[in-house]
DNA sequence: TATGAATGAGAATTCATTCAT
DNA sequence: AATGAATGAATTCTCATTCAT
């Protein structure tokens, strides 16, 4: 499929990526209102006018730098719990993927951490997909816990609630390893994390 | 010594706290990026030059109004878990004060969750004492599992994670409060996470 | 009334009055489109978000100080019509009139013939009053050739197309003089139109 | 001489007259300064760079594209009224081509009418010859009146002025059709000119 | 020859800050 | 002390023109 792009077509698409790349750099490190189409153009290596022709806002921009890298780290999440055979594996791919994501996407992740939620917090229309993007994951854990209850592996919880706690651990961790490890704790904290959840949930005794 | 401010003084102080209150208003409503100094002023009703000679810049005005928020908070919170017995008390004080003082300072708890943090992670610098505050309530949280691991009621983790963890957990409830309680989930989080969080701590069986 | 404006509403007015003229200057010059908001601003001898200060828009501009002249000039063409005892008397006073109004209000004029009828031949929306005020004056020429018609002084002719006509011809000398009269004719051309109308309409031998 | 073109030279001039008759089409629908190249090409059914082989800027797309028709409409008006017996006859061949040519290129006629007048009086250079033949209108009509008082058959004014008069009721019912026939008036006017025209300009009693 | 992607100067408009009153 | 009119740098976006293919 992907085969049957012309040259032409190839070319813009690496065009569309490498702006989306220059995106998520200079947003990470300045934040959407204090960057300009100009730093965005330059960082890409581009005139003004040529980022226009890709996208028709600074807005859309943002919007498909964060939708793209979104919709690979929930395929990637999705298809890392699925290859998981207990629930606490499931549980610790969920947390792992997401900490290597966060090891080669930096840029994304902290646009996604900060300036998206922002968004979303502050009732601002969000794209319909990355809101949805945003509730399949915790769906996903929602249902694991769900699941693993029936099975009588994880005590008789609210799903949801579980799910949103295993969500706020992992934001948790991610935005200290964004800020810099602040204190002494190492990579130690997804284990901690881990390790909580499993004790806080789990039927064994 | 505040007895020693003049009337003249006094009059000056009642103008800077109520451009703080204006301010967290509609930093709250539209964002800092979105607000303006006219709005700010107006909702202060003040004139626009007015608020300059209390505040020598928009971004001060924004670090003032959330510093002094974050003073009271975290004076409440150090004074109610100083009031608490046990550890699972000052757990539950931790988490009950933030809470209800979400209820009453919404304005002040949405530029915090986010604007705020924003910053932290894009490396800006931010006021001293506020990023001191921030800090401290993590440390009072993590000599508060040091003690109770000494004396034998927490398991013997390390208490920085420990109080991350809490933390995180605080911060997951308040923002889905903030969203509007986006779920189905009710008013029974806090427990859930504070459940959790003893499950997992506690040396009880 | 006007007596009752405060020196700060005066000396607003008065800006708003500068930034008129400058407007139809520059406008005059170089056309609506080439004009740039800078430059007005420059002519006013103001800056250029000073001029945001008294109007929304470029366009709002443009159209204020169309407007402003357009009601002078139509007040003083009714009043000096009213004054003027015969209907061949009415017709040189509307004509006059027009005439001495470009010699004193030639930048006026130029946007008024050029650019703003343009738009209205391209079909553009244009301010309500604005459109009025046009129409009224052949009104008023349709109807002093509805009532000279009546009084047996002039042939019985659609007033309207009479009306067209005397426009069409005063427009036709304005728009030389701008031209800076082209070609060897010299001020006879108002007296020739006259001329032409009275014989066309008369009903005298 | 135009059989000496080659085949190559043929296409490309077919190219040329399309690429006027769409900037006709467009400049007429948007007015000068609302139409992209962009919009030209598509309309010619060309790339834009494939405009800018045959005119060197949009400026000159527009000039050429009045050009040609202005040289065929002169063309016509002179055989018209060449052909015509009486001074009375050669004027009402002048109105008729005019209004005649109206009808099937109206797209010029409004180009020509707004924006070309427009920039004649704002002084800005206009192509030489398209200038000169604005004048070799009004040139004939002069000589018509001259030709025509000389036999007596028309008052003794000066031949220009009555010239410009015509010119100057040609071109107002011109713009009032283009205008949609503003008012009640209809197919009238051309008559109602013409009689105007004739009795203020014959020596018949 | 034909193309349309690329460009960057330039457009209108906003807004934090200053300053004369 | 209080004000709000004035400012101009900065922002987003457009579009005539160029040029590599």
């Amino acid at each position: 499929m992907k085969k049957m792009l012309s040259r032409r077509e190839e070319a813009s698409e690496l065009r569309r990526l490498e702006i989306m790349r220059a995106a998520r750099k200079v947003f990470a490190q300045k934040g959407y209102a204090e960057t300009g189409v100009d730093d965005i153009a330059a960082e890409a290596g581009i005139g003004k006018g040529t980022l226009y022709l890709y996208f028709p806002s600074k807005e859309q921009v943002y919007l498909a730098a964060l939708l793209e890298d979104a919709r690979k780290l929930n395929r990637l999440t999705r298809d890392s719990m699925a290859a998981a055979p207990a629930w606490k594996d499931k549980l610790r791919a969920y947390m792992e993927v997401k900490l290597a994501y966060f090891e080669t996407h930096q840029d994304f992740v902290r646009i996604y951490m900060t300036e998206f939620r922002n968004r979303c917090l502050q009732g601002k229309p969000v794209a319909a997909e990355l809101h949805h993007l945003v509730q399949e994951g915790e769906e996903q854990l929602a249902q694991l816990f769900a699941a693993a209850t029936a099975r009588g592996e994880v005590r008789a919880v609210d799903p949801e609630l579980a799910a949103v706690t295993v969500s706020d651990l992992t934001r948790g961790i991610m935005e200290r390893r964004l800020r810099g490890w602040g204190g002494a704790m190492g990579p130690a904290d997804a284990e901690f994390a881990l390790d909580v959840l499993c004790r806080a949930l789990s039927t064994e005794a």
